[in-house]
DNA sequence: GGCAAATGGTCAAGCTACTTGACTACTGTT
DNA sequence: AACAGTAGTCAAGTAGCTTGACCATTTGCC
């Protein structure tokens, strides 16, 4: 495969990520969820589960552990997580969602809906499933560093 | 397709494209162009063909003519750019990529590669150039927002 | 042609999300 | 009991962006 072709695919694989990741964030400030930056979206991925403590996040993020504070500190004064005790370890302590980060996490899950519906009117829907596969299939594992 | 299938996909997109992003950005920097962020490649990409006004390129990456601006500045006190006056507004002037410029678009291309390289390795050629094809259909036309 | 409005670009100041550095509190190993 | 390592926060500095104001030139309109 030749250069530029590997160039025509980054660009139009970046330009979809952008776009996506507008998509998402304009889908869940529409949803009635505001003050949310799209870094938010990240953290809340990491502590859907079970939460997490801040440097799990810092390491999910890529960042310092005084900026995940920082994120951290945001979300918790704006309602969508709250931080407790952690049950193994009195230094650390768990972020968890709150009812209303469960509810913005899935306002997020429909807004990224949204946004593939719009790509399975374009390909179909075998096209984007195929797609997904490719992409789960290279997804690496590491820090998802929410910046380029 | 549900809600999950479809954050699943933009998962694994923006983590791809996360990765694709960093792994240019260190292969530009490996091959000898240092103090470059990610943006500037978006804005060598704008700049390639035949230049651009940083008006230009401020609708380009989404920002403002001021920030574009100073994103010229510094690639021009790097030596990748270089600003002219405008041949038809004497107002305007148009950013030309130098020589070095040229090369590190060059080098962009051959860390591009690399990294795609890596997916042939495992989805194979086929596969590949069928996820290019995908997502230069859904591509959309607008800013390449760099930021997410 | 002449003049107001629009446009290209820069200067200046302010904001915000990040960084590095220093510190306290707790853990776990010896 | 002592001590190296880890979780988290406080504080200060930084870099890349923003908004606001301004000048020079072009464009649209009578």
């Amino acid at each position: 495969m030749q250069n530029s072709e590997a160039m025509g695919l980054s660009a139009a694989l970046l330009a979809v990520a952008g776009e996506l990741t507008q998509r998402i964030n304009e889908g869940v400030v529409a949803r009635g969820f505001e003050g949310l930056r799209p870094a938010h979206g990240f953290a809340f991925a990491r502590l859907a589960p079970d939460g997490a403590t801040v440097t799990d996040l810092a390491a999910h993020l890529g960042v310092t552990k005084q900026a995940a504070s920082q994120l951290v500190d945001e979300i918790v004064r704006k309602g969508y997580a709250e931080r407790r005790p952690h049950p193994q370890d009195a230094r650390a302590r768990l972020v968890v969602l709150t009812e209303r980060g469960w509810a913005c996490t899935r306002a997020a899950e429909e807004a990224a809906a949204d946004a593939v519906r719009a790509w399975v009117a374009l390909l179909g829907e075998r096209e984007v499933r195929a797609l997904r596969d490719q992409l789960v299939r290279i997804a690496p594992y590491g820090p998802l560093k929410p910046a380029w």
